[in-house]
RNA sequence: GCCCUUGUAGCUUAACGGAUAAAGCGUCGGCCUCCGGAGCCGAAGAUUAAGGGUUCAAUUCCCUUCAAGGGCACCA
């Protein structure tokens, strides 16, 4: 609808104005503004040097279309109001499942990769991982909405320096290590690894200790014989955890990339570059010279020889860019800081190959610290994934009357929808209490407008429903009026959010519907109803399905009792 | 030092350059003989960090200052 405006308005500016402008079609900021609003008003003004109220009137002059039923100048804006019919029309579409998506395409073929979540083995899954996983999941369903092929990967680090401090504390505690390997859950194994990360960081600060760990590290890297059995089973350990907990928050991946698997393609492409002079050698090291395209230099092969992570990208790159066939677009999403090391291993990887050019795009979200300061390992005070989901999960359990498995749905759509509904480029100050919210703007109250709604379906046959919603808005209430106007937005609202990488926007329209919704029911009936009980019936219908839909999209379950 | 990001009610946040800056939490006052009260209504609460500029119009763009976070060669 709003293209449709669009295109005729600017039809009608060349012709009646002669005159090129892009014009600017947004749903109006309130209900008393119509349905949807236009400034070209006050842009062509200026231009054509005509008072805006002129031009209003030529618009108006020049303008037709069966599905607007007027349109009005107030403020110097130009607001469109929609027939009731087209709302109608609209509802029953959504109804029967018949809503077209707007296309919102990255290239020819509609095939793109979002690279998320990336913890690293050995460590735990926190809230940081948590919002990024939130954040790729939604992504992910909002452009597979839009028409988009998505291939969800997954890079993890499983070498590294943090992991040889850990294996290092383990190897001095080998009798210990063998008695969890064979007789103890994952959780103590997770729990065992943590702690045995804390004993390598501290054996670290002895310089005795720290050149055996650095040893470590390298024999990692070679897959020594000495340090591959107890790096893989660990590493399993490790891999298994964040398996269950991506089943936990109901996500998957096409691929997991490791960086173990990097590093000799790394250093042969790094090589490859060197020779045709896109890197070159500096003080024993091979670099990138940022200094042509304003970035900064950075090290790709260290002096020792090995691919460094910008070496190793350039391998991921690759893959990522061949395992899947053609891709127009690959999204990696991680916190600010891997900003300059983004834009410098892009640039390298398209002087390499010209084909990934402006295909590469990073994707910042904002760190989630915790209140009373940064999270760190090494101190102990990280806010791990499953302890969080289980104190909201054991928190709505005390409260609410319900069974363990809705209590889980609901502690993570709770979560999920806390990371969700602030902008991915607003830090998070941590506070559970604060920031997971079970009322007002947040999951649970979705979820709670979502059984209500479903509550009152099947208390009817919606199939015996009146179908005669030939309405004019003079029979309708206030309440009705408003829910219809805001259903028609969604297919927009979705297509905004893929465009602006942003599923707040989702969870803000979900909110708005739901508040709308719940006004409604609270101050007339659907099922007693005396009046327009046929088109309640479908409003209500169409809102449990717009619920449902919405929050798939933010990767949220939908319970049917709460 | 250079570069990037952020600064909005007591707290946590929202707002393609647009109309009266929008919500939640908290505070105060109302609403269940009625489809589910995890709900609904109302009140109080904002010089959008400060100061300039561009514009018909600035929380949004530009400049300066202040504050917080991050990055700037062999970590990931």
């Amino acid at each position: 609808m709003k293209e449709t405006i669009k295109k005729k308005l600017e039809k009608i500016i060349t012709e009646k104005f002669n005159f090129q402008l892009e014009a600017n079609v947004l749903p109006s900021p309130n209900e008393s503004f119509g349905d949807y609003t236009t400034n070209i008003a006050f842009l062509l003004a200026k231009k054509v040097k005509k008072k805006p109220q002129e031009i209003f009137q030529i618009i108006v002059n020049s303008f037709s279309d069966k599905q607007i039923k007027k349109i009005d100048f107030v403020n110097g804006f130009i607001n469109f109001w929609l027939e009731e019919k087209v709302f109608v029309k609209k509802l029953i579409k959504v109804k029967n499942n018949q809503l077209t998506p707007i296309f919102l395409f990255f290239g020819s073929n509609k095939k793109i990769v979002i690279e998320y979540a990336q913890p690293n083995t050995h460590k735990l899954f926190h809230i940081g991982h948590l919002r990024n996983i939130t954040y790729g999941e939604s992504l992910a369903r909002i452009f597979e909405s839009l028409g988009n092929n998505v291939v969800r990967t997954n890079y993890q680090g499983d070498v590294g320096l943090h992991i040889a401090k850990t294996l290092y504390a383990i190897l001095n505690n080998l009798s210990l290590f063998e008695k969890i390997k064979n007789n103890s859950s994952l959780n103590k194994k997770i729990d065992f690894i943590g702690q045995m990360y804390s004993q390598g960081n501290r054996d670290y600060e002895d310089e005795e200790k720290k050149k055996e760990i650095i040893k470590i590290n390298q024999m990692i890297y070679e897959k020594d014989n000495k340090i591959l059995p107890l790096w893989e089973e660990t590493r399993k350990w490790s891999l298994d955890y964040f398996e269950k907990i991506y089943q936990r928050v109901d996500t998957h991946f096409d691929r997991l990339y490791f960086e173990s698997e990097m590093a000799k393609r790394g250093l042969e492409l790094c090589y490859q570059a060197l020779k045709n002079k896109i890197l070159k050698k500096s003080q024993g090291a091979i670099v990138f010279d940022g200094r042509p395209y304003q970035l900064h230099t950075r090290v790709f092969v260290n002096s020792l020889g090995y691919p460094t992570y910008e070496g190793k990208e350039l391998a991921l790159a690759e893959k990522e860019f061949s395992n899947f066939g053609e891709i127009d677009r690959c999204f990696h999403l991680t916190t600010p800081e891997q900003k300059s090391f983004f834009e410098i291993t892009f640039k390298v990887e398209e002087l390499l190959n010209n084909k990934i050019a402006g295909k590469q795009v990073h994707l910042t979200y904002e760190w989630v610290n915790l209140k009373t300061g940064k999270m760190s390992s090494r101190e102990g005070n990280i806010v791990e994934a499953n302890w969080l989901i289980d104190q909201i999960k054991e928190k709505i359990l005390s409260s609410y009357k319900i069974d363990k498995v809705t209590a889980e749905n609901i502690a993570i759509a709770s979560i999920k929808y806390s990371f969700l509904k602030i902008s991915p480029h607003s830090p998070i100050d941590f506070d559970i209490d604060e920031s997971i919210n079970l009322e007002g703007n947040s999951g649970p109250y979705l979820l709670y407008t979502y059984v209500r709604c479903q509550s009152i379906i099947k208390k009817i046959n919606p199939e015996k429903a009146p179908q005669d919603f030939s309405i004019k808005w003079s029979k309708l209430n206030q309440e009705e009026i408003n829910l219809m106007r805001h259903l028609f937005l969604f297919e927009e609202i979705i297509y905004q959010a893929g465009e602006k990488f942003a599923p707040n926007l989702v969870t803000e329209y979900l909110y708005q519907l739901a508040k709308k919704f719940n006004l409604f029911y609270q101050k007339h009936q659907v099922i007693k109803a005396e009046s327009n009980r046929g088109l309640r019936i479908l409003i209500t219908e169409t809102t449990a399905k717009i619920i449902k839909k919405g929050l798939f999209l933010l990767g949220i379950k939908a319970v049917e009792k709460m």
